[in-house]
DNA sequence: TGCTACTATGCACACGTTAACATAAAACGT
DNA sequence: ACGTTTTATGTTAACGTGTGCATAGTAGCA
């Protein structure tokens, strides 16, 4: 409405070929210095922005990035968004969250995936159905997806966290510190590389396994999911140490078991996921796997923007994924098991 | 890419106009069953999906809702896009979390304020900047403001929550249980409504005020700002009580203090506010000014539709502005300052 | 002077959709 | 049997860009 390309012709007295050429800096052509000032002027004059519905209809190209999740993790996800916005602008495209997963908005909405140049599929829940259509109807549009777990879409590049490897770091230190019976608490769908890391672990330890699935939620509040989950956990001191899922769970779990008076780390050791925000500033502070948000936001954008350009791909030099390793961050929450739960015979 | 509405036309041996409106199930149009059938046969053969570009030309309208934001208050933000979200879809619109903050998107992105039906600017940083320049480029673009202040743009709608009012509440509660000395804790760049009503409240009840600034960002993270700021409030013990801009300082400032060996509420009490997820979930339990999250999205969304399809606004009927009401929770962060703080004479 | 090469600009079309206008057939009322 | 409304469909233009092709002028060169 504020002017399109004709009108700033118009006023410059030029065609708007020319105009187009000058505000686009299209190489190939020169232009008198003077009629540049003209289309300038007018241009800005007019306040003219380029109509870019138009824009994308000739050149069937944008320079939109996708960005779709769908999680209960607010914290780790908002930061995710906000890193990977950040790199995406830099490298000049531009973010757009967006829920690809209802069907009908890309039929009927006003923005679908044909717009995009790319998209970064971040903890999507029913991650492998919606990759499918984004790249049956997007015509094998560019995909990354950012993923704890590690799964296998063809053609699609991922992002993760060695979680298995973060597991297992977590898992021997607690085995170090003396526990010899270690619970895991996660989500009622499973997360099939910790969980089976977990098993292993276990196995390969000879203990027994614990599993403390959330029911999906409660009130979608973490937190208090995982306050919930203290009595279960406490139920007969089953186990002397647990993993959790993430940091939000573990921070409610602790709380929990403050109220049913058991201590973290005295009677029970504590273990988060994530490193969240607040994971230093809860009391005890939470021992914890953290995740390099910073490098999986930026592997994720590089990964992605390659695939777009489409210059590495040929030559076989892009990873089909990046793992990104996790680390121990070792604080107050995890400590020696109560002294009748020691091992007798030293390891 | 994966055919136009000419090749479903040319499948099903009718014209393009025919497609068009069947698909759309354009109103004022009777079609032959048959001749419908065969549409929808073909459309769904090729798997037709109407490019979204080429509509908003012809039609210069759109059903996408703009959300832009910029805040560090992840969890309060994050919840609100979701929520905000589903009511906007459940409407018939689309929403979109885009940054219109960067001019350069305008101008040269492939999505931009021109694409909007309308637009939800929450928490933003550099609101009236942002909001002038939407209403510019936008042609008067539909924008509402979701605002912990008040501000006043003309012709924008806006949706808060009465903010002043919660904190009165907090102030009298703490008031109520005898403290004397209560401080505020905020970030440097002042929040108008909040300071003065605080300043306000101290005046009234004849006390001094104290108010700690935080730093705009340690790593940007509320939590570990409130952390570092218990120092500078345990200081000489100036104050037994401190009311907090958000439960995430709310949060760390607790942790904080603990460190200190100083108790909450025993030898200090502290308020949140936000009531966000963690609220009940960390220990002491924290005090705090729920903000209705759900009734802020719902008076957001409508707000912004009604001012879209604009026929409340010329009768007169849509209102300026709408605050909800904040309702203090009040759990076991705060009590009785010690007795050798409590008011000599009763109150 | 003629021929070529380059500079500076314009014309006209295509992208895929919707909507105003047009039209042929059928149904209806008398 | 004939005018009139209704039903079912088609024709065509327009939205605002970018680009292939065309062109007029100007310079270079022999």
């Amino acid at each position: 409405m504020p002017g399109n390309i004709l009108d700033v012709a118009r006023l410059a007295g030029v065609s708007h070929t020319t105009v187009s050429r000058i505000l686009r800096n299209a190489d190939g052509f020169s232009y008198a210095p003077d009629t540049r000032q003209k289309v300038l002027a007018a241009a800005r004059k007019l306040g003219y922005v380029p109509n870019s519905a138009a824009r994308f209809m000739r050149l069937k190209k944008t320079r939109l990035i996708g960005l779709t999740t769908q999680t209960h993790n607010a914290y780790a996800t908002y930061r995710l968004i906000e890193k990977i916005s950040l790199r995406v602008r830099k490298l000049g495209y531009a973010p757009v969250l967006i829920d690809l997963s209802e069907p009908d908005l890309a039929a009927g909405g006003f923005l679908d995936v044909t717009h995009l140049a790319g998209a970064i599929c971040m903890y999507a829940k029913h991650e492998r159905e919606l990759v499918g259509r984004c790249a049956r109807i997007g015509r094998n549009l560019p995909m990354v997806t950012v993923r704890r777990k590690v799964t296998d879409n063809p053609g699609v590049r991922m992002v993760a966290t060695d979680n298995a490897g973060g597991l297992a770091q977590a898992f021997r230190h607690l085995q170090g510190l003396g526990h010899r019976r270690i619970g895991y608490l996660g989500y009622r769908e499973p997360d099939p590389s910790r969980q089976s890391t977990y098993a292993a672990m276990c196995r390969q330890a000879g203990m027994p396994r614990q599993v403390f699935a959330v029911p999906v939620c409660a009130e979608n509040n973490p937190f208090l999911s995982g306050m919930q989950m203290a009595r279960a956990v406490a139920r007969g001191r089953r186990v002397s140490a647990v993993l959790c899922e993430d940091d939000e769970f573990a921070a409610g779990l602790i709380a929990g078991l403050g109220d049913l008076k058991l201590n973290v780390p005295g009677d029970i050791s504590v273990v988060g996921f994530d490193d969240l925000p607040f994971a230093a500033a809860v009391r005890p502070r939470l021992t914890t796997v953290g995740v390099k948000m910073d490098e999986k936001a930026d592997a994720a954008v590089r990964l992605l923007v390659a695939l777009i350009e489409g210059n590495a791909v040929q030559q076989g030099l892009l990873p089909e994924s990046i793992v990104l390793d996790a680390e121990l961050i070792v604080r107050d929450s995890t400590a020696q098991p109560p002294p009748k739960e020691r091992p007798t015979h030293a390891r």
